[in-house]
DNA sequence: GACCTCATGGCACCGGGTGTCATTACCATA
DNA sequence: TATGGTAATGACACCCGGTGCCATGAGGTC
């Protein structure tokens, strides 16, 4: 018999997503989300740096697969073309988690807090892509408005599909999108 | 004699401009500001609904002069057209905040918390952009991508704004990345 | 059996943020 | 001149997020 019952962040993370959801964020406490989960406070702030942090637990995963697939991208990519290759393994990602992506989204688009939150991932996700795509050789501008503008093309399609009742339709949702930006900044 | 010393939210801003500069962000109590500016903690929190607030006071400014120069754009103008159009009156606003803002840079870029509530300042302000682009009888998708590429360029060109010793360059420097946004999303 | 490790608990503490009531100069009105 | 209202501030208690520090105790090792 082990010590400790196991995966406590898991743990952490599932007690507090349905506390959100019961009773909301901002009234939920820290130390009810550890009591549901058969721990302390004090445990919770060893496995998130914050309260807010709980609900992240995807976004390294998202960054691992998109910049993997940048730096994938055939040589000859435009930078826009090997950032949109990251669609691919993350819309296979979200694939499963779409009742999941549906009630987080309910929580954080309730809460201040954790909009800022998510768009400090967005922003570091961002980042990411740009050093891959300067580690390619793109000229450090382009680097930052492909991946920019790649990662918006992700946030408006993310919320379509959030927003709407298919499972699959990530792949496509994301390229209406990028369709759309392209022309609304055609010159 | 007035009853109370005027500018009391001006106060407690310079006061916590100076005490961030001094000793850093986190090292700086809400009680160091206010005594400063000869408040106290609660009054502080009357005028910024939180410590981060201080910070943000150019923003609602920023909003409204961008908007309206949407809302004035010619009729026949592009959405992205309308959106740029804004470039000049921000630029205007900035031109003598130069020194302002550099220090202002310094501190945000030091403090993840400030850095997010930058960033959710920007989405506000693409929101209250693309809600005017809609009145203006452009479709909700375009309306989004128009209005989040305008800022996405406003933000690339202020951090090359802030980084170089020109005041005068905003205008240029807001061209330049909206040019180069322009070639990095053509198909 | 002595020792080490390491996830957890316990506890005191700090600072951000809020609810509530008291204070007091200024102002209107009678 | 008295009275009462208003509005910005102070004072104070309180809650909760977050941290530093030390204690605890089962598991493995020599």
């Amino acid at each position: 018999m082990t010590r400790w019952k196991p995966d406590a962040a898991g743990r952490l993370a599932t007690a507090a997503l349905s506390l959100f959801e019961e009773q909301g964020y901002d009234d939920t406490t820290v130390a009810q989300i550890a009591e549901r989960a058969g721990l302390t406070k004090r445990t919770f702030f060893r496995y998130f740096s914050d309260k807010r942090e709980v609900l992240f637990g995807g976004s390294q995963e998202l960054e691992r697969r998109w910049v993997e697939a940048v730096a994938a991208a055939p040589a000859g990519a435009t930078p826009l073309a090997a950032v949109t290759a990251g669609f691919d393994p993350v819309a296979e990602m979200f694939a499963e988690r779409h009742a999941f992506a549906r009630t987080r989204a309910r929580i954080v688009e309730a809460n201040p807090e954790l909009q800022e939150r998510e768009l400090i991932k967005l922003q570091n996700l961002a980042g990411a892509i740009t050093s891959k795509l300067a580690e390619r050789g793109v000229p450090a501008n382009e680097a930052i408005l492909a991946a920019q503008a790649g990662v918006t093309v992700f946030h408006v399609g993310f919320a379509h599909w959030v927003a709407q009742d298919d499972p699959a339709a990530f792949r496509r949702l994301m390229d209406i999108a990028l369709g759309e930006l392209r022309s609304v900044t055609a010159a």
